[in-house]
DNA sequence: AATATTTTTTAGGGTAGACTAAAAATAATT
DNA sequence: AATTATTTTTAGTCTACCCTAAAAAATATT
């Protein structure tokens, strides 16, 4: 296994690749490379059984590869709670160092860390960390998009792209803060978020899609 | 820089590369690679002015390249501080995934690393630590094997081979312990060392040119 | 249904970093 | 001084990962 074959099933992982066909197209997409390029990673990953192909439609993880994919997370994730919690990154701040340091890192390190951090759950942005042996605990978490006006909930994770989470980081929107769902303007408009002590956020109707809260009782 | 390429360079670098011509046999030794691979290393690192080259001789690190060399070891040897002091690996387990680590680690990293571990002015075996200009610490250390019977001294750095780590591991032998020279045997043979309470440790003649003291007044 | 567009694959090539085998240069031995 | 042994270099290959350009297949549009 090299850092390029990693990355790359973990790109297809994060593009559905568990449940559904990921396509070249997105595959290019994600990783900045020709489209021959995937091609040529597919047939590789196709040789070590970690990817099922379909000619012409694209490729979903095997049992090997999802495992894979599994523990890289663990181990991206795990990395990026030290970043933060440890060495102060902000949270869009640890993705980069996190996606180098995930290739080098032998299970006893990853697993002193995971000591080290007293067995975090969740990364910065909330995403959940994948056990030793690539189970995957399950959270239950609501689109905030799909809440109704009225709605109490705690923010339980957000996307992780570098600008978006630097856009939240001005909102004040941080994971465990507790809002009402006070309006939501019709035809695509923005959420108006508030706080239990009367203090309003407005959010972009499609900033709804990429924030997943907890709805208390 | 790769990572093969800055492994290298240390390679070169902690063979005497930085005031004698180091050999092609030497880095063959050292890195467990083929003669023509190094020679094939040598003309890349040439090219790039990090090193300078005497056909049938050997090469030497440029200031360039000594730079290089010394930033690299700073990251090394910062990884093993962390290593050892806050994930509790012994002193002859930091090096490999300090190895690793070392390519992988942003100068934010680093620096953040550095101030988290509070600013270490050694690794575990004693090493110094470069600063952060390439710079390295003046240290005044003599070799166990050029004390006197009579001489008290701290232990201040060790070869940091693996085996011979974990020898010392077992004879108890650890950095800033004092100890005085009781006797040294003829020919070559073994040195004792005393504690203030009076405990012997007998050490053999070849370990003693891999130990290095401080001598006390 | 025919044509145009998009996507995927193939063909051919490049660089980094490794290898083996053989040639050339240097060092050691007789 | 000549021979032998060691070390270094050259020549030719290999794999991983990337590329561009062109061909083939699938999809969308007229
Ligand atoms: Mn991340
Ligand atoms: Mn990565
Ligand atoms: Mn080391
Ligand atoms: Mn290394």
């Amino acid at each position: 296994m090299t850092p390029n074959k990693e990355d790359f099933i973990k790109a297809i992982f994060e593009l559905g690749g568990k449940e559904k066909v990921v396509t070249n197209k997105d595959l290019v997409r994600m990783l900045s490379i020709s489209a021959a390029s995937v091609t040529d990673m597919n047939t590789r990953l196709l040789k070590e059984e970690l990817i099922t192909h379909l000619p012409y439609q694209g490729v979903m993880l095997t049992e090997k590869g999802l495992l894979i994919a599994n523990q890289l997370i663990r181990k991206h994730r795990i990395w990026e709670v030290f970043l933060a919690e440890k060495l102060g990154y902000d949270w869009n701040e640890v993705h980069a160092d996190a996606d180098l340091l995930e290739h080098v890192s032998s299970d006893l390190l990853i697993e002193r860390l995971n000591i080290f951090l007293e067995e975090p759950t969740f990364d910065p942005h909330g995403g959940v960390i994948p056990n030793q042996d690539g189970t995957v605990p399950e959270i239950h978490s609501t689109p905030l998009i799909e809440c109704r006006v009225g709605d109490r909930f705690k923010i339980q994770e957000v996307d992780d792209q570098e600008d978006f989470l630097e856009y939240l980081l001005y909102k004040k929107v941080h994971l465990g803060k507790e809002y009402t769902l006070a309006e939501i303007e019709p035809y695509d408009g923005p959420l108006t978020l508030e706080t239990p002590a009367g203090e309003k956020t407005v959010i972009g109707h499609k900033a709804a899609f990429k924030i997943f809260v907890d709805i208390i009782e």
